[in-house]
DNA sequence: CACCATTTGTTGAACATTCATTCAATATGG
DNA sequence: CCATATTGAATGAATGTTCAACAAATGGTG
């Protein structure tokens, strides 16, 4: 009855796994690999749970009902609610960051591609899907009141503004702008969370593509020798 | 013991009740005043609780406590939990609106101050700060997942959005740019929300200053014959 | 290999707590 | 005295957590 297979919830839900959490394979390998397993199972049933009822309405029962397993199971992987919730939210920032530093090192070594590459890595289908979109406004809407969530709740941390802000400083001297450059760094990365904002929404007008050229519109209106 | 005058809880809670509401002088003014009165000074309870607490912690005693009422009033004056959220977001989504409106009469008829005035406008004291926007971030959270909600979550409505588009089409043919104004409109306004998100998280690298900059910042490089 | 003891993983029911809602009793203004 | 507003305790539903029982895998031993 239980153990059947276990299949995905979701399509999407599978490129957040790591290579060794596929499940038709490693599904019993051994207790040491299991507790793993069984930990990003729950972890991606607690983002689908995020995903479709919000924070608020997301219960341990719903999470366990997700993942197909029962329901005290919830509390001996992780040990409390809010631990589950902190090790998701781990698991999202974890993600996002390995992906944009990624995309940062394909880059090669011009600023502008280097820029170029990460307003892209932040339009990817594999960060940027409606699944995790709406997970991550969950956690944003509870963050300010949970000093836990807030050290991890604004996926772009203080490195990768820093990031931005050296990429601003290298092309103002290279394409003589007049520009403070963390100051033009700031709007561009609130611009970047602001299109993820109107994508979480589900505003009509706003998808991927027209986000990408909106960001695209801002780059050369900012860097024109460079975005022209 | 009870209606020991009732102090408003936060010196920010006053600019948000209108006149009529004012304390001193028209806590006793009578029934038909009272539910009025009554329903703006939970309304207001409820954004503290919001700012303070978050959506999922937001309870109805909390929100009677803050108000200094007893626990079965809210549902007197409105009927349940859900509504009081509704009431309490349309209330916000009004202000805005009204703030929003007001400052582009203000602006007269040049195109590009009314543009000017639009973004000053939310920055505003009156609209951007802590508790209003940790209370609509605490809506954001759960619209998605809420449809009575997502009409009125995005503060900024279609209207709005086509009021900075029409702007933009106009500057564009008076300073011969080279821009989709549906497209820098969204890269404009998605970054004034960006830049609310910031503030809303409490990062300590922007404030309402630094916010302002980055929006006059954009201005100059998206409009540089206008705003240079 | 077979057998058993031990550790680890899992279940589902019981429990305690929190919270929205209801409502009979009471207070207050007209 | 009537209509309305307010109170605060009672109620019931939802939900996080605990735990005793059970299942499965592991590892040693004959």
């Amino acid at each position: 009855m239980l153990e059947t297979v276990t299949p995905m919830k979701t399509a999407e839900a599978s490129d957040a796994l790591p290579e060794t959490a596929r499940k038709g394979d490693a599904e019993k390998r051994g207790r040491k690999a299991s507790k793993e397993v069984r930990r990003l199972q729950l972890i991606e049933a607690t983002i689908d749970s995020l995903a479709k009822r919000g924070y608020a309405e997301t219960t341990m029962a719903d999470v366990a009902d997700g993942a197909g397993l029962s329901r005290g199971i919830v509390n001996f992987h992780f040990e409390s609610k809010e631990k589950l919730l902190i090790a998701t939210l781990q698991h999202m920032y974890d993600e996002y960051s390995a992906h944009w530093r990624t995309s940062l090192q394909k880059a090669g070594d011009d600023p502008a591609r280097q820029l170029q590459h990460l307003v892209w890595a932040d339009f990817d289908r594999s960060i940027c899907n409606k699944r995790k979109l709406a997970a991550w406004l969950a956690f944003w809407g509870e963050a300010k009141s949970r000093p836990t969530y807030q050290a991890l709740s604004s996926s772009r941390d203080a490195y990768y503004q820093q990031v931005f802000i050296d990429l601003c400083a290298t092309l103002k001297q290279s394409g003589n702008y007049t520009y403070d450059p963390q100051v033009i760094a700031l709007a561009l990365s609130a611009m970047l969370e602001g299109l993820w904002l109107r994508l979480m929404m589900g505003t009509e007008d706003t998808t991927r593509e027209t986000a990408l050229q909106a960001a695209n519109a801002f780059l050369a209106a900012a860097f024109p020798k460079h975005f022209g």
